[in-house]
DNA sequence: TCCTCTTGATTGAACGTTCAATCAAGAGTA
DNA sequence: TACTCTTGATTGAACGTTCAATCAAGAGGA
């Protein structure tokens, strides 16, 4: 058992996060993080990880867990109304990428995910069920007559788009974040747009 | 044979916006496009480039007509009511973005902008001024009755980024293309939607 | 036709530098 | 002593870039 400083091993990390997030994975050196954490040697890196690579590795690793916790249990999720339940993703998606970690992760993933490969498809894999599990919500509401019925993935995509663009304006082009809302107000209209654009017409 | 190539800069920069695209400025090499090229040695390109990065900044420099490409005339635009202001909008955007070319350009844009920093600022400023167009854009309308009034710099972002999500499925989370909808279909319904939920709400 | 000179294009070899990774030698502790 | 951690020095490969040499083709005389 060889018991490595779980702090130590954390510093490094979270100097990886920051150095990664800001020159990207390829143009960062080994130097660059051992100097952002306070390390007087770039050797002892390698006493924690076996590679550079590892260490973006075990950066991303964590993006699991954070997808995950946008979708908080679905299932009770699935039963809610359109209201609650766009309402709580919207805030779920917020509070998770309109932090400063959130952002650059978001970056990191971004700009280097290809050179993670084996987590390109776990990742990858977790969008692609979050995706299935939001349209088929959608679709069961349209099936309630609760929504308007149309194609569900596009829909799904517009919705998670519209959110998206308040990260990427906010971390991704930071020249745009100039007038930029509050996140919980952008949340709420991103909602109310939406919730509106998929009302059931009675008109016409 | 050596039918003294003038076109051989762009089929250098062609190669390059491959391998850019595919690997990353960092971690693409002179190399790499030169093989790419078809080229026998890579110090050819030095003939035509000053350097490595001189390449990228010929690349990116194309960016700005595209993205201005995208609002064509916009006097005229800005007169039209939104159901066809918006029509022509998302259609510029998908013509644009949806092509490989268009894909490419976006990846690179996102992971190596940071590159080419004089590049940045230019590229920047053309974003923000056509996100300020569409949001007086939106602001006209509210005033003339035609749309709910909102944050016109949120629901200007939202629009845009129910786009972005198309470009994004389709060109940098490649794994999101299955069950992707044709991109004139799915422009119809971001249009819809968006519209729909900007409509001023006569009940209540 | 033959020869010379010029020009743009192309090539392989080499240079200087950077960087990830390794190593051997310690420091601190139990 | 034995083990975990830390360090400066070192290695070997890869990279961008430079450079002298070469090639192909044409221009202009004689």
């Amino acid at each position: 058992m060889t018991e490595n400083d779980p702090s130590r091993r954390q510093q490094i990390l979270d100097a990886a996060l920051k150095v990664f997030s800001h020159k990207g994975f390829a143009s960062a050196t080994i130097k660059d993080i051992a100097k952002e954490a306070g390390l007087k040697s770039p050797a002892l890196i390698y006493w924690y990880f076996p590679n550079k690579q590892e260490l973006l590795v075990s950066i991303l690793m964590e993006l699991v867990p954070i997808l995950q916790q946008v979708a908080t249990s679905p299932q009770t999720l699935m039963e809610q109304p359109p209201e609650e339940t766009l309402m709580m993703l919207a805030q779920s998606f917020m509070k998770v990428f309109g932090t400063p970690l959130g952002g650059q992760m978001l970056r990191i993933f971004l700009s280097d995910i290809g050179h993670a490969p084996e987590l390109e498809e776990r990742v990858a894999g977790v969008q692609k069920m979050m995706l299935t599990f939001f349209s088929a919500y959608l679709q069961r509401q349209i099936d309630l007559g609760r929504l308007r019925p149309c194609d569900t993935q596009s829909a799904a995509r517009i919705f998670i788009g519209s959110l998206l663009a308040y990260v990427m304006s906010s971390e991704v082009f930071h020249w745009l974040r100039e007038g930029l809302a509050d996140p919980q107000i952008y949340a709420r209209q991103a909602v109310e747009t939406f919730l509106e654009g998929m009302r059931v017409r009675s008109d016409e």
